[in-house]
DNA sequence: TGCATTTATTTAACATGATAAGTATTATAG
DNA sequence: CTATAATACTTATCATGTTAAATAAATGCA
C-alpha cells in the first residue's frame, strides 16, 4: 500500500494548518474564529446575501453557519434583514460596528499573507493556486 | 483587496472536501469517521506508538485523539499496555480486529484514490504533492 | 534526597463538522 | 383552489477542532 503520508487529503491538510497557524493567532485576538472571519469576508464581498448564497461563499455547512450567524449577531456584527419576496430566506449583511472590525483586521491578514508569499514565492504560489482550483473542478465535474 | 476567492486556505479546504466527499460514505459504512481511519491507518503503519507520536502521524491535536482513542477502546480496535519505562506514555496499537477492519476498508479506499489518480493525472497529482510539501516546509522552517 | 521544572496526557469549555430530522414557506400538479 | 412535493433554514446529536487548565510522571538541580 501506498506509504501513509503519501495521502492528499492530509498534504492538504498540513499545508492549510501550516497557513492557518499564521492566521488564527490574530484573529483570536479579536474574538473571531477562522470560520466567523470566512462569513464576514464574505459579506464584505457580496454586501449581503441570503443563508444558502453565504454558505457556498464561506465554504461552511448550513448547520454550521446557522450557529456562527447567532453568534454573530449576538455581538452585533451583522443583522437580518426579512424583505424579500420569499420568507424564508432572511437577508444577512454586515453592521457598521461589522465592517468596523473587517477593516481593522483586514489588513492585518494581508500582511501577514504577504509574508507567506514573499517566503514561498508568487509564481510557486500562482501554480498551486493552479493546480488546486483544477483538482476541485476535476472532482466535481464526475459527479 | 485580494479576490476572496483567491484565498489559500480556502482552496486547500475546498480540494480537501473533494476528496474527502469520495472517501467519507465508505468509511461511514463501517462506522468509522476520516479522523478514526487516520489513526488505525498510523498505527498499521508505525505498529504500535504512544499517543504523541500517533498524534503527529494522524496530524490530531492531543485532546482529539484522547477522546478518539476512547471511541477505538471501547470498540475493541485498539489497545494500550503499559510497559514503557515511561509510565505516562501508554503504546497504542491495533487489536486483531482492528487489522481485520484495515484489511477489509484499505483495498477499497485505495481503488477510490485510483480513479482521483486516472481522473486528474498522476503527473498533476505528483506536481500538486510536491508544492503542498515545499509549501509546507517553507512554512514551518521559518518558525 | 528534596523540590521546582519539564514533559505526556487528559479534562474542560466552547465552537465547528457532519448527518439526520424537523419546521415553515414556496412552488406545482391535478 | 388544494393536496403534495420541493426549498430554505433550523434543531438535534454526536464527533472533532481549539485553547487553557489540570494531572501525573519524569527530569534536573541545589
Amino acid at each position: 500500500m501506498r506509504d501513509f503520508k503519501h495521502s492528499l487529503p492530509m498534504e492538504l491538510m498540513r499545508a492549510r494548518e501550516a497557513a492557518m497557524a499564521r492566521f488564527r493567532p490574530m484573529l483570536r485576538d479579536h474574538g473571531l474564529t477562522e470560520q466567523q472571519w470566512r462569513v464576514i469576508r464574505a459579506l464584505v464581498d457580496a454586501g449581503g446575501a441570503d443563508v444558502g448564497e453565504l454558505a457556498r461563499k464561506s465554504c461552511l455547512l448550513a448547520p454550521s453557519l446557522t450557529r456562527i450567524l447567532q453568534h454573530l449577531e449576538a455581538r452585533s456584527l451583522i443583522k437580518r434583514t426579512q424583505n424579500s419576496t420569499d420568507n424564508r430566506r432572511a437577508i444577512i449583511s454586515l453592521t457598521a460596528r461589522g465592517r468596523r472590525l473587517f477593516n481593522k483586521i483586514g489588513p492585518r491578514l494581508e500582511s501577514l499573507y504577504h509574508v507567506i508569499e514573499d517566503e514561498f514565492g508568487m509564481e510557486r504560489l500562482e501554480a498551486l493556486y493552479t493546480l488546486l482550483a483544477e483538482f476541485y473542478e476535476t472532482l466535481q465535474a464526475s459527479r
